[in-house]
DNA sequence: TATTATTTGCAACAATGTTGCGATAAAATT
DNA sequence: AATTTTATCGCAACATTGTTGCAAATAATA
């Protein structure tokens, strides 16, 4: 297992996501950070936190992509099989922590990972008749 | 409903979806085209294909987008709940027609569209022993 | 405190996607 | 078939997003 180190950069970053209800994007940390450091740095941070599996990558529908802190640290094996929603009005993508998809597949294939985005109207916004 | 012209570009477009039996990114359609119009068109045209429902758009877990046509168009209603299969050694992403997620949401959500996408090794490269 | 290995900033680059606008071409109309 | 209408195209320019190399800074360790 290597070191990650524990960085006033990567300090920084994980209080922004602690701050946060949603994922967020590469901008969004960044415009939070205030030139905190630089914009690659947080790219490299971004990097780091997810194979140290502390930050799960979610890449919705239309492309972008964002980042969340993963709020179950407690589990042995951390497996990022919930999933996300992402709302067409506001943009905001959540977890989903108790929607758990159950499917069969077809032979031959091995999955390490899977991605499961619903994208539509999240209550605040259906709440507010759009 | 719009009208959306029929022209050479778009025809060729979908020739070379036509040809493939995986999804394509920008990039892999523009390759094959050989300058059949502007990298521009290009965009411009996928966007209408995948309004008009006869394309849909796949954003994959490392972020990339690619898109393919779909094969069951003689459906009224045209909902794209299937899932997809990402290679992580080839990277092909194939359309898993078979494979529908069943899944319970929260209440007050309003689900429009959902991305299931799966990632791991293909049976292709399953059997070549990556 | 000195060593060493990771992390950072900068600069430069690559890839991807978007917009405005005049020119072109497809479809509709005469 | 010629004309009109309007979607589409090409070009240029720009914005965003992500990557890489390398010297300098900094965290962890001895």
């Amino acid at each position: 297992m290597k070191t990650t180190r524990n960085t006033t950069a990567k300090t920084a970053v994980l209080e922004v996501f602690e701050k946060s209800k949603t994922a967020l994007s590469h901008a969004e940390i960044q415009k939070q950070l205030n030139d905190v450091c630089d914009r690659v740095t947080i790219y490299r941070i971004l990097d780091r936190l997810v194979n140290d599996d502390i930050v799960h990558k979610i890449s919705n529908l239309d492309g972008t992509v964002k980042y969340a802190k993963c709020n179950h640290s407690h589990q042995r094996v951390h497996i990022h099989n919930h999933a996300h929603f992402s709302c067409e009005n506001c943009h905001e993508i959540t977890c989903l922590d108790t929607v758990k998809p159950s499917y069969i597949m077809p032979h031959n294939y091995k999955v390490n990972e899977i991605n499961f985005t619903l994208s539509g109207l999240c209550p605040k916004c259906l709440n507010s008749n759009i």
